[in-house]
DNA sequence: TACATATATTCGATTACCCGAATATTCGTC
DNA sequence: GACGAATATTCGGGTAATCGAATATATGTA
């Protein structure tokens, strides 16, 4: 049954914290890494689970993979995420993690703009 | 987090399926165990996952426990409830759960009625 | 008390999940 | 081709979830 994978998703803290991540706007593997907190390979294999059940899409662009809530999330997913909305007032972590978003992306208008390879910076 | 194990519950195919049933009404251990075709000691231990949760209320009536969805439940749960009568038009299987509930419960009026204690049954 | 029914729990084995550590892959630069 | 940065995968161990089988408990009857 499908819906159960989506469920599995939400069963892990760290996957919900990305999802809640998320629901602001795309982010790319580095900046999950570092606001979480959490060592990479942690934080791909979370989204590997994620893509897998169809919870956030990606897109390659050059060394960064883009990783975004789906544009038309199956009604399982869409109306979790919108709890995932109301528990971030309950949960504390959830307000931090979208703080420390905050300033990650503060930092770079583009995500990973900072270290883009010159050829592509030159473009900007 | 607490929410998680709300999670832990819809994440296994049987308390999806325990919940969609009771999404119509009370039952039963019994007429749990035979709308589902599953070992009782199974149906129970679903069932307690699932009282753990706060996902089911329980009542003890003489030798029968009825089980029902809690007369409020919380955000994860009512959405997800919510989600499941859609689900039912797209898994075969809670149809055919609804449609074995029907038969079952068509039986006796009262659930767990034909085997009533003697004194009990006099006084209905 | 002995017995029957409904339900709950325990036990042991299997499987699934999560993690840290190490390594592989991909893409761009020099 | 060598190197660096970003990301993905693999491997081994520990923990949690699930199951069937057996057993325990609770309630009522004779």
């Amino acid at each position: 049954m499908k819906s159960l994978q989506v469920y599995r998703c939400f069963c892990d803290e760290t996957r919900l914290r990305i999802l809640n991540l998320l629901l602001e706007g795309p982010l790319c593997v580095c900046h999950l890494t570092a606001i979480l907190e959490m060592e990479q390979p942690k934080v791909s294999r979370h989204l590997k689970a994620l893509k897998e059940a169809q919870a956030v899409d990606t897109e390659r662009c050059y060394n960064w993979t883009i990783y975004r809530l789906p544009e038309n999330p199956n009604a399982v997913l869409d109306a979790n995420l919108r709890c995932l909305q109301d528990l971030r007032r309950e949960e504390k972590i959830f307000a931090r993690d979208l703080k420390r978003r905050k300033q990650a992306v503060a930092k770079n208008a583009t995500i990973g703009c900072e270290n883009l390879p010159q050829r592509i910076r030159a473009l900007l």
